[in-house]
Order: structure tokens, then C-alpha cells, then sequence
DNA sequence: AAGAAATGACCCTTAAAGTCCGTTGTATTA
DNA sequence: TAATACAACGGACTTTAAGGGTCATTTCTT
């Protein structure tokens, strides 16, 4: 893992639901499950390869068991 | 300005935007420029009629002079 | 090492995101 | 009474997200 500023968004956001995913010995497939999404949609997601919306987000933030707020308090997120 | 637990994303999204805006007395015309998006798209948005992406959600979100952290470092994204 | 499980990469529909035009309503100000 | 600025709304159009299929590759487990 590693965060250069100018980093895609994208893959922010994908690095940091992999890191939560892990951290809940989860399955990109039971995550899905949780979530209501294809499994191949969360490897694209983890990847950087979706431009999520928010609704989708809120899905899988969910099914992480955490808040918006606490998902982005992150400090690849701050600036 | 209300917040009730069950409040769609797209709304609590778009109330967080305006209210952001209006700190910097920026008209939805001129976040819009800055942004890099349609006009009637910021005004669809604050009223949460719009499943945003997270590109464009950065967009706006730069635009006002602030980071995902903060931006959702704010209550009605607390659980 | 072999088999199983998990993940990754690619490709293809279709439902929806995002753009752009104009118009309407509502204050404010001259 | 305009004239200006901002916000809301509608419709038509283009682009892309979401979903799902298949097969390849990596990573477990025994």
C-alpha cells in the first residue's frame, strides 16, 4: 500500500475498502453478498477500475459495519 | 436544515454542499465553473436528485476548498 | 505439488449518470 | 416597471456506471 498525493480517487477509495474488508476477514465475495453487488464489481472497485456512486459507496460502506465519516477519517483522504 | 437517521445519501450530500457554499458565498453558477460541471447538475445535487459519482464528488468537493475528510467530518454522517 | 478457494482481468448489455438547451419563479435593486 | 442575479425545473441527448458472464491468475490449504 502506499498514497502519493496526486492519487487517483478511485483507488483511494478501493485501497481503503480493502483495507477494512481485511480487517473483517471478509471475502470480496461475502462482501458483495453484503453490499447486494456483483463480486467481480468489488475486485474492480478494490482495483481503482470504478468510479462509484454514492449510493453504490453507502452499500459498501455499510457493509463494512462503518460511517461515512469514519471511512474517509483516513489520511489518504485529508487533502 | 433537518437530519433524520434514515435521510437518503444524495440529500444529506447535497445539503452538506450548500451549506458549504454558502460559507464561501459562492453562487451554484460559480461552483459549478469551478468544478468543472453544468450549471442545472449543482442545483439538481443540493436537492438530492443526483446518485453523484466520486469523481464528481471530488470535483465539487475541491472546489470548495476542502478534503473528503472534512467534508463528511460533519454529523448527519455519523452512523 | 495438487486441488480448492479467492482474486483479477476482459468484454459486453442496459440502466442510469452527466450534459446542455431553454424556461419559469423569486427576490433584490435601480 | 424593468433589470439583474440566483435557483428550480423539464426535456432531449450523450456518456458511463452497474451488472453479469467467462476465463486466467494468484493465494490458500492439505
Amino acid at each position: 500500500m502506499f498514497d502519493l498525493p496526486g492519487m487517483d480517487i478511485k483507488l483511494k477509495i478501493g485501497q481503503r475498502i480493502k483495507e477494512l474488508r481485511k480487517e473483517l476477514e471478509l471475502s470480496q465475495e461475502s462482501l458483495a453478498y453484503k453490499a447486494e453487488v456483483d463480486r467481480t464489481y468489488v475486485t474492480d472497485v478494490e482495483n481503482g477500475r470504478r468510479n462509484v456512486s454514492v449510493e453504490i459507496l453507502e452499500r459498501l460502506i455499510k457493509a463494512l459495519d462503518i460511517s461515512f465519516s469514519e471511512f474517509f477519517y483516513s489520511k489518504e483522504f485529508k487533502k
